[in-house]
RNA sequence: GCUCCGGUAGUGUAGCUCGGCCAAUCAUGAAGGACUCUCACUCCUUCGACUAGGGUUCAAAUCCCUACCGGAGCACCA
């Protein structure tokens, strides 16, 4: 037997890893991921982009991104949060073939909707809100239902060029009106809205909802595989009676359930933005904000997320999942490169009578050859508080890269030179702590739970904007230095 | 009220399409240990699950029914 057919065996043998393959895309892929651009993305935007980009870069083909921006009033898009959109793709290594932005696409939209007037699939419907309901729940038609294309189309230009006004008309797509899913009755199309919109101000008055403007821009884009929230299942169903009515065949779908994280509890874009506007957050990258922006800036690799959304695999299951599985993920990548740095929380100062060094040569990190950082030391250094409490007189403690000594006093904390021997401390296993020297600079750590202050070693100023491990603290990314302000990201 | 979807260890996930190879995979977590001048990393060991009840079958996590639990839609929001 050729060798290649039997690794093919034992290769299949293997569990699948990764993503379950796709249905139907050996040809290749068209995928997008379809935001509403009023604020940056989350991690939950993450999970799209990362899943939808991932799939296409298996199978080949196209990926898009398309701003669902269709509504000036209720979801009423910031302009800044499209830029934002398409920075956190490239970060996520996402890189969409085309742009799509709906508020300048409307002509097309347009067009559509005047087709499928003409075909009957569509009508002009002047019921109130309330009453429409009422019939819809009914099953039943309103008397608008049984118009002709002809006084359809009439309806619709009145509501174009401003014969009809806000609230007065909306364009339906006709479905099944005794349809035993009352979800899926004659869906309202498109509205008046006469609110100047972000983008393209007042140039239009009557805008699409998402259920059309989505089904049209599938089907205009080639879209083959939808993946999206399973709150959408039943737009895929009201879809694809316009997709009958054209004649276009509907894409594939995959649906996944909602994602909920431990650590910040079920968020929305718009409840963020109104705490953000209230100022109890420093804006949408403030550590403790599920963004992808926020998890940037404290040090999580584009890698981390990238490993832990497609283990996360795409399910129907509604998941709760913790931040620690991406820590863990993080924490991998990100333990070879970190330099090690000294930093004492909640300092108190200790008094060393004796012979210390002047100077600790400490390495850069624990099994990388990368070299060491020199820390003046001396009689007078800073220790944490928590770590003094830990002793009492006559206890015997090492500092770390630097000496052995014995506490003789607790308040005023003071204590005695013993050695510089590290053979010392392993023989009587003493405890090791960290220290910072006298001339340590004043260290601000900022944290989705809380922010530290302390003292740190100089030598963290050379490393701004890279992540290092704070040894026996954790791991941060260094965002300014003058003064020191750092993210933590994780243990 | 009507309709739709889901329920595998603490948390996720594989397996379910085409029942047996599942005394159920992997990751994370927890506990213990090794290594280590960090409570990091790495390595080793251990813990831990098919929601419940019926049915079909020689055989069910896998198929069918019911119950329970969870989520969602029924907007001129996305």
């Amino acid at each position: 037997m050729a060798p290649e057919l039997l690794e093919e065996l034992s290769q299949r043998k293997e569990p699948e890893k990764g993503l379950s393959p796709l249905e139907g895309a050996e040809l290749g892929v068209v995928m997008r991921f379809a935001p509403n651009p009023n604020g940056p993305p989350t991690l939950g935007s993450a999970r799209g982009i990362i899943i939808n980009s991932e799939y296409v870069k298996r199978y080949g083909g196209r990926f898009l991104i398309r701003f669902d921006d269709t509504d000036p009033v209720k979801k009423r898009p910031m302009p800044e949060a499209y830029g934002w959109y398409l920075e956190d793709c490239r970060w996520l290594g996402a890189h969409p073939k085309e742009v799509i932005t709906a508020s300048e696409r409307l002509p097309l939209y347009y067009d559509v909707a005047e087709e499928l007037i003409r075909r009957g699939g569509a009508y002009v419907c002047m019921c109130s809100q309330a009453d429409f309901k009422a019939k819809k729940d009914a099953g039943r038609p309103c008397v608008h239902r049984s118009k002709g294309p002809e006084e359809n189309m009439a309806h619709w230009k009145a509501m174009l060029d401003g014969g009809l006004d806000v609230g007065e008309a909306v364009l339906r797509v006709k479905t099944d009106i005794g349809h035993k899913d009352p979800a899926l009755r004659d869906w309202a199309a498109f509205r008046i809205v006469t609110a100047s919109h972000p983008l393209v101000g007042d140039r239009y008055r009557v805008w699409p909802l998402l259920d059309f403007e989505s089904a049209v821009e599938d089907h205009l884009q080639g879209v083959t595989h939808i993946i999206r929230g399973k709150d959408l299942m039943d737009s895929e169903r009201r879809q694809k009676y316009l997709y009958d009515h054209m004649g276009w065949n509907y894409p594939r779908t995959i649906h996944w359930g909602r994602i909920k994280i431990h650590q910040f509890g079920s968020f929305s874009t718009s409840k963020l933005r109104a705490a953000i506007e209230a100022g109890e957050y420093a804006g949408w990258d403030d550590p403790r904000l599920p963004t992808v922006r926020a998890l940037r800036r404290r040090g999580i690799e584009a890698e981390a997320l990238r490993k832990f959304m497609i283990e996360l695999g795409v399910g129907e299951t509604d998941i709760s999942i913790s931040m620690d599985t991406i820590y863990a993920e993080n924490r991998k990548l990100v333990d070879g490169i970190a330099n090690r740095r000294f930093f004492v929380w909640d300092p108190v100062l200790l008094e060393v009578v004796g012979d210390v060094p002047r100077r600790a040569q400490a390495p850069l990190h624990p099994d990388r050859d990368r070299g060491f950082r020199e820390i003046a030391a001396g009689a007078r250094l800073y220790i944490c508080r928590s770590d003094l409490d830990r002793f009492g007189p006559g206890d015997r403690l090492r500092l770390k890269d630097l000496c052995n000594i014995e506490i003789t006093s607790i308040d005023p904390p003071r204590a005695s030179f013993i050695d510089s021997s590290p053979e010392t401390a392993k023989a009587s296993k003493l405890s090791i702590i960290h220290w910072a020297p006298l001339d340590g600079i004043p260290v601000e750590v900022k944290g989705p739970e809380r922010d530290d202050h302390g003292i740190g070693e100089p030598g963290i100023r050379a490393e701004l904007d890279s992540v290092v491990q704070f040894e026996r603290y954790g791991f941060v990314r260094i965002d300014s230095i003058d003064p020191v302000v750092a993210y933590f990201a994780h243990r």
